[in-house]
RNA sequence: GGGCCCGUAGUCUAGCCUGGUUAGGAUGUCCGCCUUACGAGCGGGAGGUCCCGGGUUCAAAUCCCGGCGGGCCCA
């Protein structure tokens, strides 16, 4: 019998990537089909911000969800796996804001706008084309937050919540950046370390004339401060309880309180409280009921109440009064002192705390339940993340303000009705269109209910994350009729896959939605994957300079390469770094599975008339084994273990190993084995070689889509990956993997040593151990040993292996 | 200040939960090899105070306590 291989070319070449992507799309993977007897699963996939081309570490990301969605698909799901843009808020606007040197205001609504859309197209077409040729299984939907579709979702949650009592307005002391000149939420605010200093200032005792030093770093709000506070143990300021101070350089009389947050061991122990400096002073005021003198404007000057320093913004005011200070000789001395700053987290500008009037969503009052919710009704990958999302929750101080004084976002849904004496009521239209009140008339049913007929439209939009905490509903197809599962599959059939750094935005903010909305999670499942870090285990910046392109390392060694490195260096929730070596073995590796196939293929696959050996009922169970291991992780939504195991068992044992003791067998070109043992080992290597390509498509979908096509004229990624097959189980014939491989590494060492190449016979005897006489012809042949006997051997033998007992007399 | 994670050959890591062979693998490095799929391959060798100290135990990389070092998150 003549053995020819089916698959010729010597070598996958990786170029021929792209035109199985060209394949793939016209044979309709890419769409989605919903069959009602299949079980569905809908992946809110993350919608990625395209303020920038995106970098390898946000791409291997999309390549692991992408991976999850071909293993549910090749397990017979629908699956939902969709990809749209997260267009809408602060990111967009501070980016144009910066790119052409201007400030919203400055510019009319309808041409800011334009501007950021346009800058939003740019990059987002790059995104889709990146992520495609990595192999992105995902639906494109042109259609991202900041479409009318999309809109109208957010504002009809909005009209929902809002008709339910759930969303007010008010004005109350919030977080506010000066230069975006709006209000922003707990999670919009990061930390900086800032050099400044410790000032100590003179104040003075109104009762007992003498002086007391207050130890401040913001100066500036001296014409803020209302009160001075000790801790209530600090024996050394006691006895000023209850007397009042004169606070330079306005000179307002403030009492002297007693409070525990004040620390006796910075400064002086004496501090001053305004308002309002940080929300300590804020606490301070609403416990102690103290009044309240904002000095600050939304734009970050001071006001009329700053007295001669109005007008002077924030910095400049330090500046000014740090001098007269000095000049009236109250300032005793400035110590460098490094603390951290809140700053706004688009454009790091320091925040301060000013009274608006802001819309907001209550979340404080449920923050017990929300705990619940998670802890019972969510499945958080790995679990450890669960608890810094309750952390979050418990730490939780202010409702939402959902208002943004900005105009790139979705529009609050609101008209005013104006009366007689001018008060304004806000009236909501009926939900199911998108409404832009600060242009658009207003609809009938607002009009009726404004008898005054004066309407105003608002012109405030929403918190970016009020839309993108919905995209959970928008995945489920809910504007899309031909698609629309959301009441079938929410929320036991979703998944949501996100990095743990938005777990106190993305996340959070779409628990207290889908709370708040339906009185559930907004999904059971939530895979939380690390960072994808520089080969110095950094994270990637522009400012740093350390940004790794997704596309070069896929044009050098392919994309099934680049997302074996994704998969098999991200172990769930770990950060992982970039690799250039660990792309090297996926392409190695593709080369590998390229190889491993062409040596099958030359034989017949056959499934009747064949009898297996102990070595073919080994490797099988070893498969068994290793399909466990895979699945198991894959319906964890874990990819990681996936990858290593496949990698580890296709290579290293299979190929390795029972490729080499199965070749003799399988050409059995000395007749030494029955034609059914013959056909054993065919049968054998095609089912190892069937099951290994189906488990490691979703993560190398190229190499192992040609080899299929070779081999069978079908797709790949249209195939069932099946459970294990019990018949295989057989823990008799797995014991004798370890061994086997044992074995063989002593006879090939063995040879080394002796000078022997591989294909020279050992003259004479082996002795090897009981356990391996089931596989004794395989192995006589592979080594080309003249016998093998089984014990100790007597009189004079050489010892191979101690440990596993093999002797060689000769 | 509070919380979480981590420390195993030059590098990356498995093992730790549930203590028990000679701590497994990858990569790099060194030596060798045309061996009926693959030289982008194959075989072999060297390379480790399992961060430190103490405790529990017949037995600790593993469990407990205390340090040291690194990272992240929250104040």
């Amino acid at each position: 019998m003549e053995f020819k291989p089916r698959i010729q070319e010597k070598r996958w070449d990786f170029s021929k990537e792209v035109e199985l992507i060209r394949k793939w799309e016209e044979e309709g993977l890419f769409n989605i089909k919903i069959d009602d007897k299949k079980p569905t699963l809908v992946i809110d996939t993350p919608p990625p911000y395209p303020s920038g081309r995106p970098h390898i570490g946000g791409i291997a990301h999309y390549a692991q969800i992408d991976m999850i969605a071909r293993f549910f698909r090749m397990r017979g799901y629908n699956v939902i796996f969709p990809f749209y843009a997260d267009r809408n808020g602060l990111p967009v606007e501070v980016q144009v804001e910066r790119t052409y040197g201007i400030n919203m205001y400055e510019v009319p609504r309808e041409k800011f706008l334009e501007l950021c859309r346009r800058f939003l197209d740019e990059y987002e077409g790059e995104f889709v084309s990146i992520f495609r040729r990595w192999g992105g299984s995902f639906t494109y939907w042109r259609n991202g937050t900041d479409s009318e579709e999309y809109r109208r979702v957010t504002q009809e949650t909005f009209i929902n919540l809002w008709n339910r009592g759930l969303i007010y307005e008010t004005s109350r002391p919030t977080l506010w950046c000066p230069r975006c000149r709006t209000a922003l939420a707990e999670a919009e605010v990061e930390y900086k370390e800032e050099d400044s200093y410790l000032n100590y200032i003179k104040f003075r005792v109104k009762e007992t004339g003498e002086d007391i030093i207050i130890a401040t770093t913001r100066p500036e709000l001296l014409p803020a401060t209302v009160a001075v506070a000790f801790n209530p143990n600090d024996d050394r300021y006691k006895r000023l309880e209850g007397l009042h101070a004169i606070v330079p350089p306005l000179n307002q009389e403030v009492p002297i309180v007693s409070h525990p947050s004040v620390k006796p061991d910075f400064g002086t122990g004496l501090e001053m409280i305004s308002t309002f400096g940080d929300t300590r002073d804020l606490m301070v005021v609403n416990e102690l009921k103290l009044p309240m003198k904002i000095i600050v404007n939304p734009d970050g000057t001071l006001n009329e109440l700053a007295g001669k320093y109005r007008g002077l913004s924030v910095r400049e005011a330090r500046e000014a009064i740090i001098k007269d200070l000095q000049a009236a000789g109250l300032l005793i001395k400035r110590e460098p002192l490094r603390h951290t700053v809140p700053i706004c987290w688009r454009c790091k500008t320091p925040i301060e705390i000013i009274v608006t009037k802001e819309y907001f969503l209550k979340q404080l009052q449920f923050k017990d339940e929300l705990v619940k919710l998670v802890q019972n009704e969510m499945v958080i990958k790995p679990p450890e993340y669960a608890q810094t999302l309750i952390d979050w929750i418990k730490s939780l101080e202010f409702d939402w303000p959902i208002s943004r004084r900005r105009y790139y976002g979705t529009e609050i849904p609101i008209w005013y009705c104006i009366d007689e004496e001018g008060n304004a009521k806000p009236i909501v239209p009926k939900p199911g269109k998108y409404y832009r009140p600060w242009r658009d008339e207003p609809p009938p049913e607002v009009k009726e209910q404004c008898p005054s007929g004066k309407l105003v439209g608002e012109d405030r939009v929403l918190d970016t994350w009020f839309d993108s905490s919905i995209s959970w509903i928008y995945a489920t197809g809910y504007t899309k009729p031909e698609i629309r599962v959301f009441e079938k599959v929410y929320p036991h059939s979703m998944l949501r896959p996100q990095g743990y750094d938005i777990i106190r935005t993305w996340l959070y903010y779409s628990v207290v939605r889908a709370y708040l909305l339906y009185g559930k999670p907004p999904f059971k499942y939530v895979r939380i994957s690390g960072m994808g870090l520089d080969e110095k285990g950094e994270a990637m910046h522009k400012s740093k300079g350390n940004i790794i392109d997704p596309i070069p390392p896929v044009e050098k060694y392919g994309a099934d390469a680049a997302r074996f490195w994704a998969a098999a260096s991200a172990k769930l929730g770990s950060d992982y770094r970039y690799s250039e070596q660990l792309i090297r073995t996926g392409h190695d590796f593709a080369i590998k599975l390229w190889n491993i196939a062409r040596f099958v293929s030359s034989f017949p696959e056959v499934n009747d008339d064949y009898e297996l050996t102990p070595l073919d009922l080994m490797i099988l169970a070893k498969l068994n084994e290793v399909v466990r291991t895979s699945l198991s992780a894959y319906q964890d939504f874990d990819v990681y273990v996936p990858a290593n195991a496949l990698y580890d068992f296709t290579w290293h044992i299979f190929a390795d190993h029972y490729l080499e003791a199965v070749k003799s067998r399988a050409y059995n070109r000395d007749g030494l084995f029955t034609e059914r043992q013959q056909r054993g080992a065919w049968f054998t290597l095609y089912r190892v070689l069937k099951t290994v390509l189906k488990l490691l498509a979703p993560i190398m979908p190229f190499v192992t889509d040609q080899i299929w096509r070779s081999l069978y004229g079908e797709s790949i990624h249209g195939q069932l990956i099946e459970d294990p097959d019990p018949r295989f189980d057989n823990e008799e014939y797995l014991e004798l993997l370890e061994p086997f491989m044992e074995f063989n590494r002593t006879i090939w060492t063995y040879k080394n040593r002796a000078g022997l190449s591989l294909n020279e016979p050992i003259d004479g005897i082996i002795y090897a151990p009981e356990i391996l006489k089931p596989l004794e012809p395989e192995l006589r042949v592979m080594h080309r040993i003249r016998e093998i006997r089984f014990g100790k051997p007597e009189g004079r033998y050489e010892v191979l292996n101690e440990s596993l007992s093999i002797y060689l007399v000769k």
